[in-house]
DNA sequence: CCTATATTCAACTTTTTGGTTGATGATTCA
DNA sequence: TGAATCATCAACCAAAAAGTTGAATATAGG
């Protein structure tokens, strides 16, 4: 089977998760070994290990070994394609209105 | 119990399935009624009528009975809480989020 | 009234997700 | 060397997601 995910698919879902939209805002503000990521959550820290695995398998972060230690940083490039479907989606749909308007005046302002 | 899901984590991943993202392009078009929406794809009528709760749930579309239809349409606003996420997300994060903009507006023809 | 249509519901299967605990492999450092 | 630390792996569990088929419910229309 060919993997049916796509990359926004990927991207999607990994946002889907508060704890992981969390550990992203928090890599806004500096890169952090997982350990330090680990720490403000309740669950395990394999739990959060897994967690970086999705946001690292969506492309949004990316983890260097330094020491004994697993750095992660983000990589917010990857967070582009999904933005701009979100935004076009959300300009278009809010737009129809006008667009429709456009179209009206387009028909009765020719000729 | 509460409810852990949150609207935007609703949201994200109703996002976050690529048979979702086309539906919800199909409706920036036009509203549809359920069978209508589900022709295009393989699967059966029930599988799309769940997509399409989903959907509901997370509130990207509202459903209206019309005699024995449901029709569909979008409900844009519904996208603007993990859209302001995303948005901010990327103005901090992208170091050329200018080029991104860039790129949306091309892809919109621009105002 | 009867039949076809539109949609959902119920039950079921399979896969994925999010979590646990305990063992394991690296690495640091006293 | 040996103990502590960092992180993942492996096995497991419960719940949710995504699909199926078949029955049930409304409604439309001859």
């Amino acid at each position: 089977m060919a993997d049916p995910h796509t990359q926004m698919d990927s991207v999607f879902a990994a946002l889907s998760d508060a704890t992981r939209r969390d550990i992203l805002r928090r890599l806004l503000e500096a890169d952090a070994p997982v350990n330090v990521l680990a720490d403000p959550y309740e669950m395990s820290l394999a739990a959060v290990s897994k967690h970086l695995a999705i946001l690292a398998r969506a492309g949004l972060i990316v983890q260097e070994k330094r020491g004994r230690e697993k750095w992660c940083k983000l990589d917010p490039d990857a967070v582009a394609p999904a933005a701009l479907w979100m935004q076009s989606f959300g300009h278009l749909a809010l737009a129809d209105f006008d667009a429709l308007e456009a179209r009206i005046d387009q028909v009765l302002g020719a000729e």
